[in-house]
DNA sequence: GTAATTGCCTAAACAGATTAGGAAAGCGCA
DNA sequence: TGCGCTTTCCTAATCTGTTTAGGCAATTAC
């Protein structure tokens, strides 16, 4: 009988992709494998368990994502480093929904730690550098900047915004603004 | 044999504090007839399936939240009422951390219309009044209100904020302090 | 007290997750 | 080329959860 190929990364890959599909809630390993073509339990030499392939397309997500935004920032500062942050940000929740759903998968200490949760957070750090915010307002406004991201583009993809005019994207641009001047005149008093 | 004395009400009910407990995920059918004493099959006259369970203590979550954030609004204008809105959400999601999930669980459009949203939007807007927005701009500062909330209670939830000083909780008072500052300064050059 | 109703039961089918052990495909090496 | 080793995928089995159908017993209504 021929071999199916498996392997933990084409596995993670593959799952990547079913979940953008079908929903990050329905990519179980008896789906992946009726993909492969293969018995669900060929599955588990190449990855531990249901939980476990969760947390690798997690991963892969985590990583997709920090360097895309991180090429998107690159070479840009203030407000442009800002939207060009936003935007790659809500462009990959848009393209890749259920990857980006995965990035809200509650990951264990361990792979939290060997995520890119870490990319993440200096990039976030980096954009603020042209804000000149003072430590510990820096970083009440990075989890500022990640609360309204993650908040937007998960109420978006919730549907919140769609029964109400006007379009969602004309909201965007208009919080990004009022986040930038927020940011320049940060209230430092405290 | 005795009867367990099962409505609807009932399991909505105990299925809301089992989510608390174990979690939104956990709350399933089977594990809600263990703590009743009877059979997993009994709970099909009261509910329709596992979805319309969840559905139900969505529901029931978005009310009890809906009148909490009232009550908290209630008599209370500009800063006042955004402070009393943001930590009535961001208390009831930490005493309530399963019904607080229970509130993103996806709603079908019937669900959606029948539940406690509306009030939501309306409560919201309230909020803004003192703040004197003209449309849109109002939409998109309501927008922003839910994103940060939405966003920061849920990253706080996920664990984001535990391996960084300082506390969240200085992050959250600074934040609103903030969203204050932009409400009344809110950049209408659009 | 009997009839109708309702509530919870048993039984059964089905799907997903997971483990143990087997057979055969492909690789390394003589 | 052919031998054995390793790896890959399989079958078989168990367990847990979801859901439907049909039955008996507890409650309610008269």
């Amino acid at each position: 009988m021929a071999r199916a190929g498996l392997t933990t990364e084409r596995l993670v890959k593959a799952g990547a992709e079913m979940a953008d599909e079908i929903g990050f809630e329905q990519t179980t390993p008896s789906e992946l494998a009726r993909r492969f073509g293969v018995r669900t339990a060929s599955l588990y030499s190449h990855v531990r368990n249901a939980h476990d392939l969760k947390t690798r397309i997690a991963l892969l997500a985590l990583e997709e994502l920090a360097d895309l935004v991180s090429a998107a920032v690159a070479g840009r500062a203030g407000k442009d480093a800002l939207t060009a942050f936003a935007n790659a940000y809500r462009d990959y929740a848009h393209k890749h929904p259920g990857r980006f759903a995965a990035t809200r998968f509650p990951l264990s200490p361990e792979a939290a730690a060997s995520s890119a949760g870490v990319r993440h957070a200096r990039m976030s750090r980096a954009i603020l550098r042209g804000y000149h915010l003072a430590e510990p307002h820096q970083t009440h406004a990075v989890r500022l900047l990640g609360s309204v991201f993650s908040g937007f583009v998960g109420l978006e993809g919730a549907g919140a915004f769609s029964h109400s005019s006007p379009d969602p994207r004309e909201s965007w641009t208009e919080i990004l603004d009022a986040l930038d001047t927020l940011l320049r005149t940060w209230p430092t008093t405290s």
